[in-house]
DNA sequence: ATTTGAATACGAAACAATTCGTATATATAA
DNA sequence: TTATATATACGAATTGTTTCGTATTCAAAT
């Protein structure tokens, strides 16, 4: 089964949490996700079963209280998705992406030294 | 009525194209998109009129044919679906977005400088 | 005037994502 | 052993997005 590269904006939430913390119940993502939105534990535990028949996620069913893992690689999802939004909202511009994620979202003083740094490394190659 | 900032993908492929010309005929946006997927001419015209009902677009409707403008702010919609993208995507860290996306997405050199001259100006201020 | 071509309007089907109620199983504490 | 709390499974309602067929209007060419 191809993993999926396009997660939902709800799977997206869990595999953030998954990625983080590697392996959890559904609990553990219900109590996390409770803090910033509201939606009820079996809402949760439908989207991570859908997941699973998706392939994002691993789960270990050997006990009765499951645990999940993330099955997606975490940087080629992010990769994927940078890709999408350079062209479907930047019209095929890094640059014009990156300016725009560093003009208002304020990094701070050290971010933007490891960014520099990051290019120097790029432009060496 | 609140101007809706985060358009569905096809509402994005259409304002892509609005921002780029500025007034479009349906049959005008309808033959550009056409280059890159398939779908039928009535399918372009519905997500059009829908897109005006959200107000996402204006049109005028003097004449037979239909003149639509973007009616959402190109910089305002970038900046947010970003914004989300950084807190959805990347927990919150622009510099991770901006490594992911220079990354392998290679940019130019000159794309690179100019990058770097930006975030001058941005750590001088 | 009639035909033809191109436009809009509108409804609804098809598909996808999200949410939740209810049934059922299982471990644990009383 | 029985009650309780916590799990999963599953179906279905709801909502949102995309797609397109069909009806109708209008202008221009014949």
């Amino acid at each position: 089964m191809a993993a999926n590269l396009k997660p939902t904006e709800s799977e997206l939430e869990i595999l953030q949490i998954l990625w983080e913390k590697g392996n959890c119940t559904v609990r553990d993502v219900h109590e996390i996700l409770e803090k910033n939105k509201d939606a009820g534990y079996t809402t949760t535990l439908k989207l991570m079963q859908i997941m699973h028949e998706k392939g994002l996620v691993t789960r270990d069913t050997s006990a009765k209280t499951h645990i999940y893992h993330a099955l997606v690689n975490q940087e080629k999802t992010q990769q994927h998705l940078v890709d999408k939004m350079i062209d479907n909202v930047f019209n095929g511009s890094a640059a014009r992406l990156v300016m725009q994620a560093l003009g208002n979202h304020t990094a701070s003083k050290d971010e933007i030294d490891s960014i520099k740094k990051y290019l120097d490394e790029l432009s060496n190659k």
